[in-house]
DNA sequence: TGAATATCTGAACAGATGTTCATATATTGT
DNA sequence: ACAATATATGAACATCTGTTCAGATATTCA
């Protein structure tokens, strides 16, 4: 099961005791368990990226994003799908804390929730472009 | 299929000409149109957000970025997950650009590929927390 | 109240996703 | 070359996702 990992430390010259190579996998295995996130806070951070992780919901935010706030027929038309479907999306949006809805007449507004969803996907953005001319 | 938004702008008086309403509403989703993201980069950017949608490969690059590099073996035992789960999720990971392989020996030892990817969780989490407390 | 408008909802379907299992490939030591 | 080790791979399977479609709810206007 663990075997040699980069640093190539040989075992203890003392035949008696375990080798330290062992050891030393050992430690690694319990340092990362240890800060390792938990399997619920996983959970909950999973989720928001999979909110992100569908090009419809992306563009809506985005929509969103420059023009402040817009109704769903509008949101619709912008991003160039169903009515149906952008409430469907928008409603996965709003669960997940990404945007809030507020009502105005027969129509309903949709703005983005906060500033960290920009930064986000600033961020998201600049590693995509970072990515584009290093190689593995 | 457009219908009055936040501004209850009211139409002109002359009856001759089309209503300002719809003209303002087209000219919204004509705005959210030209900055929209187009459907290729949405689909890049889809795609990186949807590798970090699983709590497995999250705890994966959790793990990652506590130890600095380690080999398949050591990552399933420290995420708890079989070896050969570990390694199609390591594939989609590299893949994705976040981390990167090196062989050494008999083993593979992944790291995690840049500072954008720590970042970009941080800001996630960030977010993450601030939503714990705010109401819609 | 009735018609029109705007959004929401749930079922059903096709397509994608993650795991498991068996097996293949590659590397080391004897 | 052979056995042991470490990782990768592909098929099969159950589960999850997003869209469509039909219909429900809610609001405005006449």
């Amino acid at each position: 099961m663990y075997h040699a990992g980069v640093i190539e430390r040989k075992a203890s010259r003392r035949s008696e005791k375990p080798p330290d190579v062992e050891t030393f996998h050992r430690d690694r295995i319990e340092l990362a368990r240890e800060s390792m996130l938990d399997p619920d806070d996983a959970d909950q951070l999973a989720r928001r990226f999979k909110i992100l992780s569908d090009a419809g919901r992306l563009r809506i935010v985005y929509a969103l994003l420059e023009v402040g706030e817009m109704c769903v027929g509008n949101i619709a038309a912008a991003v160039g799908s169903s009515e149906s479907a952008t409430s469907h999306q928008l409603r996965q949006l709003r669960d997940g804390g990404l945007v809030r809805s507020r009502k105005a007449g027969r129509s309903v507004n949709y703005r983005v929730a906060d500033t960290h969803v920009r930064l986000l996907l600033d961020v998201a953005i600049e590693h995509y472009l970072h990515e584009h001319g290093s190689a593995s």
